[in-house]
RNA sequence: GCCGAUGUAGCUCAGCUGGCCAGAGCAGCUGAUUUGUAAUCAGCUGGUCGGGGGUUCGAAUCCCUCCAUCGGCUCCA
């Protein structure tokens, strides 16, 4: 007998060679019919793997993510045997399940799959998963594994198997497709009731982009047809929310193939909102005592050679613009600190000075490639909200708590609460891919940590993710596909000092180095506002809201009353218009709604007579009538609460 | 940059197995209507069918190429 200890702390004992099926049995038959996988002292295993020892068991179904990743990553399988059936002599990469179902990657040799292809692959899948196939897991030799796919001429396994030791190899077989697997998998395929292939991309083998690209194809499985359904209205969805469709029909921004792939145009409306949040972040920024600085937007080609972007990124970037002068060039900038450094460097500084901080709106430009520009997240020309902070060393920490806290304050106030943080650090294997000393990026790498440390900031840590010239803390939020995007950061950086030979005296009068902090606490206005608008679904709080309030006139003959109220709006400081158009009221509410205005003000008779207003707000309705006076107030107290929360 | 898909009026889309003058709704304009909480009615305007080249008696429709966009990969100072 053996002891199986249960994640409420329970004890119960099973004979040795109990699966997880067996024992979920002992407790409910509901429940050992829904048993995907189980954690067997902290692995996750198949369910209807024996268990010969005393362990620690926690059941898995599809209501815990560990359930739906062994769900997914067996649903690969099963497309990887239909795909084999379909398509004979098709090779594999890898296919692992993810955050939203799973992949494959396949080597289709001369036939090319296509999109037409995929509800044959779906139909093959369910037909396969009807058939019950048990999922088979069999420990092999390195041999043995090599044998099997050398026969079935599969250089991509073969690669892998290479790469792993003799002994803890193991294939698992399910139907007529055996693959290469750690596994776990479902106990069999008739847990698969519902499939959709949701789309088809070329991938580099191993991520290697000199390598040979496979072709990718995404799906998602549930054990319902409803949850399919479901899941898919949900992306529909989202959709909806996205930064693309939103920005062109709230007017926010547009691109033009005239002006240039990745070059945004900011629209009136998205031009006010992004005043708004700049006039925001200035105003937290003097409080934390920042100082406005401004430099141009191109810069000499050797301010960049000293501070290492050329050789870095020249050759990817927008070519230099040359003048009349023979060998004169200038780029135009991708970054603003080489500026900052100059603008420190104007004269000597006392140790006493420090932290100085410098900000600035600063835009600028990088030639992305063309296959990565995206709406507002990834875009040629954009706008940082960058400070540099230069201080001496034992500043380091408390400046980095500083720049933290103005993080946390935006992401309050714009109930920004599910994002990430990220700590990105220099791949020890790969260091001819930074500049600086040893010495100097354990100092950095280690003050981050410390901070996150400290402030209590749930981070993950991520090698090989660190600028090129310093590790950094990132702030990612999702966006309305669910794709991660960068917006703030907060870099340390010891080598751009050293470059520029930035120093201070010290109290001991002698020099010493300062330490830069880069950072951007929205990262970039484009994107910023990109995620802004699909987090809101373009409902933007009131104090962001290009406008916040639209009066409605009932008929022409409110008009000079309606131009009163906005008269009095505009004395209020409320970002206000008039709907004078020859509609009914029905139409202009329709319309005002859809624009997704914070409030109406529906003026006619009663209104003008005693100098009030309808007010409708968006999306709860009509509110009642208002004096003018009262709900100006209503609508800055909204204002204050919401940015100050 | 790579793989795949898409590109028709300001917007959303139909037409695309090659053949009447390329259509609809919304928006816009004109007129009528003077309207009370999610679409008043009528008329009109508007398109190099992404650009260029080719095949054909004839191309929005087929082929090539470039550009842009979309989904990924790679990249992201």
């Amino acid at each position: 007998m053996i002891n199986i200890t249960f994640p409420d702390g329970n004890i119960r004992q099973y004979e040795s060679g109990v699966t997880a099926i067996d024992i979920a049995k002992s407790i409910s038959e509901g429940l050992a019919r829904n048993v995907l996988s189980a954690e067997v002292n902290g692995q996750v295993w198949d369910a209807t793997r024996p268990i010969s020892t005393d362990a620690t068991v926690r059941l898995f179904t599809w209501n815990d993510t560990a359930g739906k990743a062994t769900m997914w990553h067996s649903s690969a399988h099963l497309m990887a045997e239909a795909i084999e059936q379909l398509y004979p002599g098709v090779k594999f990469g890898i296919g692992p399940d993810i955050e939203n179902g799973f992949y494959y990657d396949i080597d289709t040799g001369e036939r090319l799959l296509t999109e037409s292809d995929l509800a044959d692959i779906e139909k093959r899948m369910i037909e396969l998963a009807k058939e019950k196939q048990s999922y088979l897991r069999v420990d092999v030799s390195k041999k043995e594994a090599l044998d099997h796919f050398v026969q079935k001429g599969d250089e991509y396994k073969i690669e892998l198997i290479n790469e792993l030791n003799d002994g803890e190899i193991t294939l698992y077989k399910s139907g007529t497709f055996t693959d290469l697997c750690r596994g776990p998998h479902l106990p069999d395929t008739s847990f698969i009731k519902a499939v959709k292939l949701t789309s088809l991309a070329g991938a580099y083998w191993r991520g290697d982009e000199k390598r040979k690209q496979l072709t990718r194809v995404y799906g998602i499985t549930f054990p319902k047809a409803k949850e399919l359904e479901d899941y898919l209205i949900l992306l529909e969805e989202a959709k909806k929310r996205d930064h693309r469709k939103l920005g062109k029909e709230l007017e926010l921004f547009a691109f033009s193939q005239r002006v240039g792939a990745g070059l945004p145009l900011w629209l009136p409306k998205g031009a006010m909102l992004r005043d708004r949040l700049e006039h925001f972040l200035k105003k937290v920024q003097k409080e934390a005592g920042y100082q406005p600085v401004i430099t141009p937007h191109i810069g000499n080609v050797n301010l960049y050679k000293t501070s290492g972007h050329f050789d870095k990124y020249g050759k990817d970037s927008f070519r230099p613009i040359t003048t009349p002068i023979e060998g004169e060039a200038f780029f135009l900038k991708p970054m603003n600190c080489p500026h900052h450094c100059e603008i420190y460097n104007v004269k000597p500084h006392s140790y006493k000075d420090l932290p100085i901080r410098y900000a600035e709106f600063g835009t600028v430009y990088r030639y992305e490639q063309s296959g990565e520009l995206h709406g507002l997240t990834r875009v040629r020309g954009f706008t940082q909200d960058d400070a540099h902070i230069f201080c001496t060393p034992d500043q380091i920490k408390s400046e980095f708590k500083g720049v933290i806290k103005i993080i946390m304050r935006i992401f309050k106030a714009l109930d920004f609460n599910e994002f990430v943080t990220q700590i990105s650090l220099r791949d020890p294997a790969n260091k001819e891919k930074y500049i600086g000393s040893d010495e100097n990026w354990e100092k950095a790498e280690s003050a981050i940590k410390e901070v996150a440390q400290e402030e209590g900031l749930n981070a993950i840590t991520v090698v090989g993710e660190a600028a090129f010239y310093g590790p950094k803390m990132d702030f990612m939020v999702k966006d309305a596909i669910g794709r991660k995007w960068q917006l703030g950061t907060i870099q340390v950086d010891y080598n751009l000092p050293e470059r520029f030979d930035l120093t201070y005296i010290g109290s001991d009068n002698e020099k010493h180095r300062p330490v830069m902090i880069h950072r951007a606490p929205f990262g970039s206005m484009e994107r910023f506002v990109a995620v802004l608008i699909e987090h809101c679904a373009g409902k933007f709080p009131l104090w962001l809201s290009p406008e916040q309030a639209i009066i409605l006139p009932i008929s022409e003959k409110y008009q000079a009353y309606a131009e009163k109220v906005l008269q009095f709006l505009n004395n209020s400081d409320i970002r206000g218009l008039i709907d004078d158009r020859s509609e009914k009221a029905g139409k202009k509410i329709r319309d005002a709604e859809l624009k997704k205005i914070p409030y109406m003000l529906v003026v006619g008779e009663r209104e003008e007579a005693d100098g009030t207003v309808s007010v409708r707000k968006h999306g709860h309705g009509d509110l009642g009538t208002f004096d003018l006076n009262q709900f100006a107030l209503m609508l800055h107290e909204e204002e204050t609460k919401l940015q100050n929360d």
